[in-house]
DNA sequence: ATGGCTACGATCCGTAGA
């Protein structure tokens, strides 16, 4: 089963590249997070064209997040259950066997602001959600972006980075509480370049000096992560014209 | 020196992203 997660900064703008990377990389799953698309705009007949089913909980300019999958998803749920949040950045369905849950969590935008304060109990809530989940699917996969960098070996400047919103440690703990339910991040189970990153600013032509942060993740159930094959990120999208700020992160699970 | 892109929905600028 191959799983990707890619948050595509605007559905609407980014098919032709979506419609492609998924010609050359077939996907069992795609999460996609930034969709930017209201339901009743969600692009469904092309990618059912594509041969995929579609999974969508979205809204207008801002968040949005959709699931594609190669078989038909069940037990779709959107939302934190019993988190009531306005914002549409989760979504969770069965496919294959598997629970999904596709995650866009909240920037933040300044350590101590309002927005830092619900990312770090939107946080908490998806921790509770993920506990429940496991509970009930040893095999669960808990993917997409982040907005934190887990460790310095994530940001390409952690002197100029420490403290700061994607990489404070209140973030970081957040993110390791999550983990502590039973996940574990498929990227590290392998040995991968120095400075990977999977998300690029698009100002002071970041991406070309690598001046990145790893921050969207595909966190595993442990039973699931042993069956983990491959991780890596694929740069490709990225060096196209007008990409995404991020790039798409694949696993690769032998079940 | 504190911005530099990009997307969006609103007008030719503000909000948000990360």
């Amino acid at each position: 089963m191959r799983i990707a997660t890619w948050n595509v900064n605007s559905l609407r703008v980014r098919m032709p590249h979506l419609k492609d990377w998924l010609a050359a990389n077939p996907m069992d799953v795609v999460a996609l997070q930034e969709t930017k698309l209201a339901d009743p705009d969600f692009p469904r007949e092309e990618l059912e064209a594509l041969g995929l089913h579609v999974a969508f909980s979205g809204q207008r300019t801002y968040n949005g997040v959709a699931l594609l999958s190669s078989v038909e998803p069940t037990d779709v749920v959107a939302g934190i259950p019993g988190f009531a949040d306005e914002q549409k950045r989760v979504l969770a369905a069965t496919i294959g066997g598997v629970r999904v849950i596709d995650v866009y969590v909240p920037n933040g935008q300044a350590v101590g602001s309002d927005k830092y304060d619900y990312k770090l109990r939107w946080f908490a809530a998806l921790r509770d959600y993920v506990s429940a989940e496991l509970a009930r699917h040893p095999q669960l996969v808990v993917l997409g972006d982040y907005n934190v960098a887990p460790e310095d070996r994530d940001v390409h400047d952690p002197k100029a980075w420490a403290g700061q919103v994607l990489a404070s440690e209140p973030e970081r703990a957040a993110l390791r509480a999550l983990l502590a339910t039973g996940l574990e991040d498929c990227f590290r189970r392998f040995e991968q370049p120095e400075k990977s990153f999977s998300w690029w600013d698009y100002r002071m032509m970041a991406f070309r000096r690598n001046a990145g942060l790893r921050i969207d993740l595909i966190l595993a159930s442990v039973p699931l992560a042993q069956a983990c094959a491959e991780c890596r990120i694929d740069k490709a999208p990225r060096k196209l014209e007008r990409p995404s700020d991020h790039a798409p992160v694949v696993a690769r699970f032998d079940i």
